[in-house]
DNA sequence: ACGGATTTTACG
DNA sequence: TCGTAAAAT
């Protein structure tokens, strides 16, 4: 990876949170008999008691270890409890970790834009948080500082005398102190206060490194474990830098902080030092070369991206040595039910998140026996991914079918048959990539021409990608947002909705007709509308009450297009005010000519029941042809949790049903919307429209498809 | 420039 | 180890 990114100019306060040693916490937390006990966490017991995944500081005093095994653990600590991964479909579930993740994920969100790193750990930009405290409640005028915030350790600070508190309080309340120094303090006691109430809303503790950027504040958080916190002040990092082995450096700990140490005998952090920008460049190229030149000093410009949630979701298996999968069938009957998991956490995804997964990949390991090139890896393979545990397992079959002929290339495989050619299967995975916040993006765009929509809140989730960054972020650096209780905003009915979004258009009608790009009008007029329409069904949908959703854009995509105070204003978009002076704003440009696509509206365009059906899950298999029926939103659906029912369609008064039924999106070509009237949208819904065209358009490369349909349809074998 | 496939890195 | 993830190549 390593990139170097330019640091920005104003000094930030980063800070990394991570579990102490989350799974066995979150066992503990279930059982609570296990706490102050040594405990442990294994996966599969049955070969010398499992490999232990998570250790609690009570059996680490033992000397037990990660990646011993649970025999060995007994060993050493005899009395350690060891408790199981649960199982389901014969495989370990890490479902209860990535609950327990979450909850913790919507409390560290809070104060700051806030980035999911792993399962348990996560990155926060306090920079405002920390400015603001520091403009209103300096540390120096607080009389009482919480007993967590004095049990920081800050680096440089001695820690010899008795009274280690009397001297973090000291250096958390020096008036003359550096502006980073102090800013690094507000940080600190900020941190301090959410670990707090993490520790009070989960029962999970969790340390964290407080510094001025995301590498140092990485390299900070596991000093002091477990349940501390470490401050790395700008005038610590040269001397915690040069005795620092390279490999403790995130993106070292492999074949590069190897290749360190053998091409340059560069063994610390502070070895990297003596040498130019160039001869790093030399050694490594222009991208690592800058990188380790900047890191070396300390100096990290990477941002903390606004995303609460994984990009990816997967789930796999390992088959070692005799258990290796020899048949077709066993290998369906596996991939079956990694499908059947992989289609309940992308359904949950799409409920709780109102995201959807466009991208199925199938990575699997095997050996060969018997052949020339018994080394070949196992091909990766993906395709369009179908919402629907039957669609997936069928793709995923076909995946595997097609990379195990290119496996075995020349040899050709028996493919019902139960003999095989001396292959086996040693591991086999599935993943859901590509995910967009689509059909929630999409009430960004509803929002924008009718104002903020209650209805488009998601049932519990606070792990949304926008939500938290409405909370903390400001135009000024000074104020911040409260959150806003959609649930208070007026709601429309479902059929206010609708004739407002018809009365919208209708009103503008009569403009649609002029000027050339006539097409592209047109459609991506009808493409709003759909989308529009879509977002009203799953609306529809949606669970009752509960917390507001986040729509919009994710952080991380308007942070690229802003400083980090523009990204203040861009991010608070759950103020009603700013949503409509923007929607103001860009009406009046008036002579955008994108306004006329709007203005103009064809009765017979677009039916989110159709988005719907493709989106969703019942999408059907495309026809040789390529011109199968497609069903409209008269087809019903029986499975999948999102069901769409024709309650949007018949509040549509006065459409001729059979010009409908012939709409769908056979009928939209999306090539003929002119990439470049993106910009010209509003700058808010620009990086959603472009989530919705970008993975679409690869639809136009596939064998006849013009269509967006084909998009969504399975893998053809090739 | 881009997307699919592969590799690298990290962590409970 | 195994099961996940993210990101670089």
């Amino acid at each position: 990876m390593p990139v170097a990114r330019p640091e920005p100019s104003d000094a930030r306060i980063i800070a990394h949170v991570d579990m102490d040693c989350f799974y066995a916490q979150v066992e503990q937390r279930k059982r609570p008999e296990l706490r102050g006990l040594p405990t442990a966490v294994v996966q599969y017991n049955s070969w010398k008691g499992g490999g232990l995944i998570a250790v609690s500081y009570e059996a680490r005093k033992y000397g037990v270890k990660r990646s011993m095994r649970g025999d060995e653990a007994k060993d050493v600590c005899p009395q350690i409890n060891l408790v199981q991964v649960p199982v389901a479909r014969g495989k370990a579930d890490l479902n209860i970790y990535r609950n327990a993740g979450s909850e913790v994920v919507s409390i560290l969100a809070r104060r700051g834009r806030c980035e999911r790193a792993s399962i348990d750990e996560v990155y926060l930009d306090l920079t405002d948080a920390a400015e603001t405290m520091l403009s209103e409640n300096p540390p120096e005028i607080l009389e009482a500082i919480d007993e967590e915030a004095l049990k920081s350790h800050v680096l440089g600070l001695s820690e010899d005398g008795n009274d280690n508190q009397e001297n973090v309080r000291k250096w958390l309340c020096r008036n003359d102190a550096d502006h980073r120094d102090k800013l690094l303090a507000c940080g600190a006691i900020i941190v301090a206060e959410l670990r707090m109430q993490v520790f009070k809303e989960t029962e999970f503790t969790c340390s964290a490194g407080i510094a001025h950027n995301k590498m140092l504040a990485k390299l900070a958080s596991p000093m002091n474990k477990p349940a501390q916190q470490t401050v790395v002040p700008f005038a610590a990092v040269k001397g915690l830098l040069a005795s620092l082995p390279v490999k403790k450096m995130k993106q070292l700990g492999g074949k590069l902080g190897s290749a360190l140490q053998s091409d340059l005998g560069v063994n610390t952090v502070g070895d990297l030092l003596q040498f130019s920008e160039e001869k790093l460049q030399e050694h490594y190229g222009i991208n690592t070369g800058t990188w380790l030149w900047n890191i070396a000093r300390g100096i990290s410009g990477d941002e903390v991206q606004g995303r609460l949630l994984p990009k990816s979701h997967g789930c796999g298996k390992n088959f070692t040595g005799p258990q290796a999968l020899k048949t077709i069938a066993s290998v369906e009957r596996w991939l079956n039910d990694l499908c059947e998991e992989l289609s309940e956490r992308i359904q949950s995804d799409l409920d709780k998140n109102k995201r959807v997964a466009h991208t199925l990949t199938l990575h699997a390991r095997a050996y060969k026996t018997n052949d020339s090139d018994s080394q070949k890896k196992f091909p990766s393979k993906s395709c369009p991914l179908r919402y629907g545990t039957a669609k997936i397992q069928e793709d995923a079959l076909k995946l595997f079918e097609s990379a195990l002929r290119e496996f075995l290339g020349s040899n050709r495989f028996e493919t019902q048959g139960n003999q095989n050619n001396g292959w086996g299967i040693t591991s086999l995975s599935i993943s859901a990539s590509k995910i967009l916040a689509t059909p929630s993006g999409t009430c960004s765009i509803l929002r924008f021409f009718h104002g903020p929509e209650p209805s488009c809140s998601s049932p519990n989730h606070i792990t949304s990608e926008t939500t938290q960054g409405t909370a903390s972020l400001s135009s000024s650096g000074r104020e911040s947002f409260p959150a806003l209780d959609r649930a208070e905003l007026p709601k429309l009915t479902l059929e206010e909705t609708t004739n407002k979004c018809q009365n919208s258009s209708s009103d503008r009608d009569e403009q649609i007709t002029e000027k050339s790009n006539y097409k592209g009008t047109c459609s991506i007029s009808r493409f709003f509308r759909s989308c529009e329409q879509a977002c009203t069904g799953i609306i529809q949908d949606a669970v009752p009450s509960g917390l507001e959703n986040s729509l919009g854009l994710n952080q991380a995509d308007s942070k690229k297009k802003c400083s980090r105070t523009e990204t203040g204003i861009n991010c608070a978009r759950s103020s009603i005010d700013r949503e409509e002076h923007k929607r103001e704003a860009w009406n009046e440009k008036g002579t955008s000519s994108i306004l006329k696509f709007f203005h103009g509206r064809s009765p017979s365009c677009s039916s989110s029941q159709q988005l719907c059906n493709r989106m969703i899950d019942d999408t059907a298999p495309l026809s040789p042809s390529g011109s199968e029926n497609c069903t409209g939103w008269d087809h019903v659906r029986t499975e999948g949790s999102l069901r769409i029912d024709c309650k949007i369609e018949s509040a549509r008064p006065s459409l001729d049903r059979d010009k409908q039924r012939r709409e769908t999106w056979d009928n939209f070509k999306i090539e003929e919307i002119d990439p470049s009237v993106i910009d010209e949208l509003p700058p808010e819904i620009q990086d959603e429209v472009r989530g919705w065209l970008r993975p679409l358009k690869h639809a136009k490369t596939a064998k006849k498809g013009s269509s967006i349909a084909h998009y969504f349809l399975p893998a053809k074998k090739t």
